[in-house]
DNA sequence: CACCAGGCAGTGC
DNA sequence: GCACTGCATGGT
């Protein structure tokens, strides 16, 4: 991986199996958008970002080698070695290997984890373009304004703490909206023991999550994998079980492994966009 | 009109 | 423990 800067804009090449379009749109994430002519715009944090890839490079639009380096390559999860992984993981469940070549350009983002915890349990018995939108929504009303109106921040769980449920009635969020405002207590509050959910054991982690009413196994499950970089976390929607009972009827070791969390997210997107069209 | 969408809590057994 | 049901909202 080579960074480089040109004017203002930073170039990366040399990545191997890195592919913008599949990590943005496999579902981890909620808030990034592209273009017609390709080029995504994010907002992390409180910065407004635009990115683009090409065949060769991957492009960051208005930003310095600093940034990219100490920040976006993390973000993208870009030191870490895929194709070991991908290999590790094929090799555990051949039957994998379709899948994982197809959706071999994912990389698990490390994301802000309230902003995680709370897009997943709006995600819950609802669809990609609805928690879109009410995460959009909770932005536009709840957050910051950032770059003189360009676009808002997140709110922080502080700000959704001091709110009741009916207060979010703008989100449209439904049955949802009392699970964001206990989620926010809890989570501003210190009852979630936050900075142990990195590193403590699998199990107790996704409890400690689970004390948030609204708040089940596969939410839990997509935090730790999308916020707290726990790698062995494998989510369980209904994509995924599907694909368990029909493909792997006999059960499979894929789901505990130490990076079952990028298993599923092959077999995820997978299972969405091309299963049916090319079968195991 | 019914049925579905990256689930979960509540209930009954 | 396990099977079932209702849930807000919006799209087919």
């Amino acid at each position: 991986m080579i960074i480089q800067q040109v004017e203002n804009n930073v170039y990366i090449t040399d990545i191997d199996r890195f592919d913008l379009a599949q990590t943005l749109e496999c579902g981890q994430c909620f808030r990034w958008k592209s273009d017609s002519e390709g080029v995504y715009t994010g907002i992390v944090g409180e910065e407004i970002q635009r990115i683009y890839q090409t065949e060769t490079e991957l492009v960051f639009f208005e930003t310095t080698a600093d940034k990219v380096e100490n920040f976006w390559v993390r973000y993208f999860d870009l030191e870490r070695d895929y194709e070991a992984i991908a290999n590790h993981l094929s090799e555990l469940e051949p039957k994998l290997k379709i899948a994982q070549k197809y959706a071999q350009g994912i990389r698990i983002l490390n994301q802000e984890p309230w902003e995680v915890l709370c897009s997943f349990i709006i995600s819950q018995n609802n669809n990609i373009p609805r928690i879109q939108g009410i995460i959009s929504r909770m932005c536009s009303i709840f957050g910051e304004e950032i770059c003189g109106g360009k676009g808002y921040t997140f709110p922080s769980a502080g700000t959704i703490a001091e709110l009741e449920a009916h207060d979010l009635a703008d989100l449209r969020a439904g049955f949802r909206a009392k699970y964001i405002i206990d989620a926010a207590r809890k989570y501003a509050g210190g009852e979630i023991a936050k900075d142990e959910l990195y590193i403590i054991e699998i199990d107790k982690a996704r409890s400690e999550l689970m004390k948030i009413f609204g708040v089940g196994p596969k939410v839990a499950d997509c935090v730790l994998l999308f916020g707290f970089g726990r790698l062995e976390a494998f989510p369980q929607d209904v994509w995924i079980k599907r694909i368990l009972s029909e493909e792997f009827p006999n059960g499979t070791s894929l789901t505990t492994d130490k990076y079952a969390g990028i298993a599923q997210q092959y077999l995820f997107h997978w299972a969405r966009t091309a299963r049916n069209k090319e079968k195991i």
